[in-house]
DNA sequence: CTGAAAGCGCTAACAT
DNA sequence: ATGTTAGCGCTTTCAG
């Protein structure tokens, strides 16, 4: 085997001319040795081109100095700037970070999860699909593997998560428009199971109620024609809205592409704003008021909430009495970036 | 330690009234294995819970079942999607895909590589920076780790790699705006050290003096500042260039934005092609022409071309003699997305 | 300050 | 068809 072929501490210990222990000792700090032997045990490591092989370390009980992080896709710039800043923590604490995608089907989800135990992952990192049952849940508590969700809680379960403020997001959105002064704010968006959609809906709820406004609701866009058809629906309707809150990322795209398509000007006829900010946003004609989110910060705060439970988790093999923390969940805040397509300027 | 916690193969042994080969060939196939012994060895896996340790099996000689993948970042999300077909393959092989990010930096190169040893990582994917020296081909070819390039070859080196036809995609563009009819077009680029900035400017190059056209080239686009300095002198140009093809994906957007805020008519005074393609540019006013190329299909080739190399290495180990496959490198192609600020339409 | 030896969980001879 | 046992490379008592 390849990995065979790779010199061992043995072999360090046999060309230094010193035990095992020693050049144990040297590679986890070369405290207690003698600055002779010390010397004597790098340059020999050195020649051999020695690395320690982490699986023996693990073997041993050591962490495996690893974490994952499931998503449901990493080529999702939002899921892919918390990856970004999670990859940071990660090898700030001197571990890797592996990644797996989950597509938010709970099949996947669980087999991911059975694979990162298998490979013992140190701890993991979860943005959980709008699954309904409890299988998520059971098989996280039960491995008893040190888990963080992000972006979206893990229904039920005391698991730790870090979350955007979707519901004063929304609500932030709405007032903007209601300060406006438009009366009949649409709230247009897809993939309605999604935890995050349904925080977005209820802080949408929650305000037009609060202002005395209709609600408008239609969570069936999930693509290009879905959003062309529900702009031919706005614009043969006897009472169309005066303005548009696209809930996600995809939605805000195909309804500005959709309007911009069938000639409706934005934001004389319809204001727009969209939850997620996006590279062009600014770019765009009009340019797009959008709520932002975080993203980096969603994901360096969901890994270093897992570290810091790593590091609890150590703790508590010495003294086993030790308390735990109680669990601390993070709600990060949102921003309203004004643009010109709410009417703004 | 938590791994300890965990149930061993012999905990499995015992419960099942087996020895541990037994338990070892079930959790392998079950092959060899009498029926009834099987189903109650199944069973006692399933009472406790038990997963084989992965790391033991390392230990063993086994493979690790995890490569690496080093991109300069993962939020690209031209890496981004390399990396979520990338993650497939892996997937499908049974392994495990962990991220490291190397800002295009020499010394987080190496440094990532030394990690990915050390945890005996099987292989790795590099998308290597515009380093001058050759630490990294060095450590690559001691390391003796399977290695791939990806989008970007390792300089001097037989590491196998999958790149886009770069200087191709370069020609078709240049090729494109001559059939217009423009006589000066720009060329405009930040980064000139990538080797996919170089090829294509050589394309380029080789396009404009075919045609015998003018060399305008101008490499120091980084940003939206030197975008607007550049378009700035454009307009003070007494011969200004009539079109533009600008080389990467920040290149096209900052030049894009800088010419809409000073005004400046696209494609009538000035057309713009851009190399890379890029999920609005069919919603910008004009909707902007671009080369698009294969990302995912780059990440899933380099992905494959790793696999079958390490297939390879397993059967080089039982025969030795094996004479090994001849470096396969993939080019691939892109493809001209036309839309509307060449002038098209 | 240093070394000998046990053992982490698993697989693969080698028996039976 | 199944069990026994020797390590894989490392850390860690426990002695010197």
């Amino acid at each position: 085997m390849r990995q065979s072929r790779r010199p061992t501490l043995s072999d360090v210990a046999k060309r230094a001319g010193v035990g095992t222990t020693t050049v144990s000792r040297v590679i986890n700090g070369g405290k207690l040795v003698d600055p002779v032997t010390l010397a004597r045990v790098r340059r020999a490591i050195e020649a051999l081109e020695y690395t320690p092989n982490q699986a023996a370390r693990t073997l041993k009980g050591a962490r495996t100095r690893a974490i994952g992080l499931l998503v449901p896709s990493i080529a999702d710039p939002f899921f892919a700037s918390c990856a970004e800043s999670a990859q940071d923590v990660a090898r700030r604490n001197d571990s890797l970070l592996t990644v797996l995608t989950t597509q938010n089907e709970p099949r996947l989800e669980l087999e991911s999860i059975n694979v990162l135990i298998q490979h013992r992952t140190d701890g993991l990192i979860i943005a959980p699909g709008p699954s309904s049952d409890s299988a998520l849940r059971q098989l996280l508590e039960r491995a008893g593997v040190p888990a963080v969700a992000m972006d979206r809680p893990v229904p039920h379960s005391s698991i730790p998560y870090v979350v955007a403020d979707n519901r004063a997001g929304a609500t932030v959105a709405c007032r903007h428009l209601i300060d406006h002064g438009y009366q009949r704010i649409a709230c247009w968006t897809g993939e309605p199971a999604l935890y995050t959609i349904r925080e977005r809906i209820r802080g949408y709820r929650q305000s037009m109620k609060a202002a005395g406004l209709p609600l408008l609701i239609d969570d069936s866009i999930m693509d290009y024609s879905s959003a062309e058809s529900a702009v031919r629906r706005l614009l043969a309707d006897p009472a169309p809205p005066d303005a548009i809150l696209t809930l996600k990322n995809s939605t805000t795209i195909y309804v500005f592409e959709a309007l911009q398509n069938l000639g409706v000007a934005v934001p004389e006829r319809v204001a727009l704003l969209g939850y997620d900010d996006f590279e062009l946003a600014a770019a765009l004609q009009p340019s797009i008021t959008t709520i932002q989110q975080p993203t980096a910060e969603i994901g360096r705060q969901a890994a270093e909430l897992l570290f810091e439970y790593l590091e609890e988790y150590l703790e508590d093999i010495e003294e086993r009495m030790a308390i735990r923390k109680p669990i601390r969940n993070i709600h990060l805040h949102t921003a309203l970036i004004q643009r010109h397509s709410c009417g703004c300027r």
